[in-house]
DNA sequence: TCTAATTTGGCAAGCGTTTGCCAGAGTACC
DNA sequence: GGTACTCTGGCAAACGCTTGCCAAATTAGA
């Protein structure tokens, strides 16, 4: 074991450090291979202990037992000591599936997510932690990875687990059918007992909270046209979602509201990430190599954008503004800078989150939540 | 609802297009403001029907319609036919939680990390959710941020789940105690019937999956020696993790074999985050402004490492060196493009997966990843 | 056609909790 | 001392599925 004889409380050691550096340097010194080393035994399975165990060891019914443990209903402290104490001598673990059957309910929470590599999604993620962890909850989070059978699957599946609470992120469809199999999942789910919320999509059945796509949006157009800038392009979201539909819609009517025209021919589009924006630039840059300014439906595609228009000599903001969407953590640190739209993703997460465990209303409820253009680096004034 | 009439399969539609996007501005005039709108009505709720529900209307048994849904025993095809019938006009749903307990086990798979926002461990997760898939398993992510405490007490839960296994993600802990509380919960797992597999701490008793972290240190220390730096700064991991101490140690090593000194004046450290790693960066600049490379023990903290540089003026590479560890995927993509130690962090999800899916040795197995310098822009010769 | 082997389906006993209901034991108040 | 409550604890019936065991039905073999 490489373990330092005194509590480590800073680098500033010396030689206890030292002499377990040593210690792991040599463990490793295979480097640069595969290593599969040898350790201690696998523990061996004696039966797990149920609650009729630890009653018997404590001398009481199952019924006192489970509610000891369950904190159900006072016990006197007597029993309730002799309980904990053959719990925690039995190393006693509530079988839980036998506590959601005979309670016909799951107190877990589900989360299903698009991408959680995407740092939208995990901001979201982090928000509806942040408050579950308030409120002491366990949380299971899933990946759908965009395919619209995962995340039906996924429904089905927490409501074969009947959770108390699911959070469904991710963007609308605009192809019918599939929202509305969505939606016919969502209901199932709440029939079932469970509440569901949604964020992000607000035409399906269920209580949703969804960021102003369209607002900032026009947001990114007004600094744009503010700047100067009279030749801008697009590269948008997948066309069959609804985000991408409103962030686009938003920028295209703002832009001709302040008399900047459009061309279909400056819109490219791919999935949400870093490579199809990269791809999809270099398309653009090639068809239209006099843009001033480009917009890039959320931060990831932005990042694929910088990375082409540096590649080609491009540079960022004196010869192309570039604008993203959602500000995620990392694009303060992008080089350079980059100006971006801000949602609050982990407010989305807790306000989602806190709706989850409210009573439904009678009708579904839609917040949506304000956005926020922040200028940085990647703008500036269009050189003519 | 803001639904196009047609299929959109591209952006460059035109009238279908605008059409819609009105639809949805005016949907959203309330830019700013938080709003809430009404939607349709919640679903009522009749009971959720069970398997008896389903055998009765199809006129068979519950143990006939039983080994229909789960396919535990071939059933003859009208028997079948009926079931499924009866199943989808009811919406039936299996009880998990009732055949969990059944066959005391649940089929699905537990993940614990440290913090999903961190790349790092979403691209582990992102591995482990590839090999699931693969096999069509579910998955139930949870995150400790860290906490000692949540960590124990997620693996206590899924052992109460009786989750067939657990993958835990993280580094380990050099105070004794506290790797003891650990082990002593894995083995509860895995004494309750479940496989537990480890990544990124071979000190603990289960099967484990890590990088080699101090070989990757090493490399970070021939590089730099290799570019005539003698001036070089850490910033290093929190001290409590054996994460840190190996990249640490394997740095600091390497660089006396090469003869480069390493004062423990130009070792700071902080938790694995921008925001810290910032501050330490500022300490150590001002202590040691001469410095010619500084080393940060993961990207998260390069990035802050970065900043702070680009803040005080200093420029990367010309004036100051700076390598990260992990090669996140955004580390090619900051400015300037980080040098990085490449560790496959999707691989060790998809091993560690893998082998909590293997019937296990009846030593624990340790495997070790290798690990490989990416030279990017943010390194260049020392000026003297 | 008869017997043996193989399918197929049903019965019912679990799986490990929770909880409604009831009874016995204290307490408080007349 | 008697009545009316309040506490505690136990019994046993769910909760909704799976599965071992057996019997009936079907098929194969002779």
């Amino acid at each position: 074991m490489c373990i330092l004889e005194q509590e480590p409380t800073s680098w500033a050691f010396g030689s206890g450090m030292r002499v377990c550096s040593k210690a792991c340097g040599n463990r490793l010194q295979t480097l640069g291979l595969l290593t599969v080393e040898q350790g201690s035994d696998h523990p061996g399975d004696r039966k797990t202990p149920s609650l009729s165990d630890v009653a018997r060891l404590a001398g009481v019914s199952t019924a006192t037992a489970s509610r000891v443990l369950a904190k159900s209903r006072p016990v006197r402290d007597e029993a309730r000591r002799r309980v904990l104490e053959s719990a925690a001598r039995l190393d006693y673990s509530t079988n839980l599936h036998a506590r959601a059957l005979a309670q016909s309910r799951d107190a877990s929470i589900g989360v299903v997510v698009h991408d959680v590599n995407d740092p939208y999604f995990s901001e979201i993620v982090r928000g509806v932690l942040e408050g579950a962890e308030a409120s002491n909850q366990m949380v299971f989070i899933s990946n759908t990875y965009r395919d619209i059978e995962r995340e039906l699957e996924y429904i089905r599946r927490f409501r074969a687990q009947r959770v108390k609470a699911l959070v469904l992120a991710g963007s609308g469809r605009l192809d019918r059918e599939a929202e509305q199999r969505f939606s016919a999942e969502i209901i199932n789910f709440e029939r079932s007992g469970g509440r569901a919320v949604l964020i992000g999509r607000h035409e399906a059945a269920g209580d949703s909270v969804a960021p102003d796509n369209y607002g900032g949006a026009r947001l990114v157009a007004r600094h744009l046209a503010e700047l100067g800038h009279r030749r801008v392009g697009v590269i948008a979201g997948p066309p069959e979602l609804t985000t991408s539909l409103d962030r686009l819609s938003g920028f295209r009517e703002e832009l001709a509201a302040l008399g900047v025209e459009l061309p279909e021919v400056h819109v490219r589009g791919g999935r949400f990430n870093r490579d199809e924006a990269e791809r999809a630039t270099d398309d653009l840059h090639s068809a239209a190599p006099n843009l001033t300014a480009i917009f890039a439906a959320n931060d990831v595609m932005a990042i694929g954008v910088l990375s082409c228009l540096r590649r080609r000599g491009v540079r960022v903001p004196q010869d192309v503004s570039v604008v993203g969407f959602d500000d995620i953590p990392v694009a303060a640190d992008l080089g350079p800078a980059l100006t971006s739209v801000r949602v609050p993703m982990a407010e989305m997460g807790r306000r989602a989150f806190a709706l989850a465990l409210e009573t439904p209303a009678k009708r579904f409820r839609a917040e949506r939540l304000p956005t926020q253009l922040v200028v940085r680096e990647s703008t500036a004034r269009a050189q003519q």
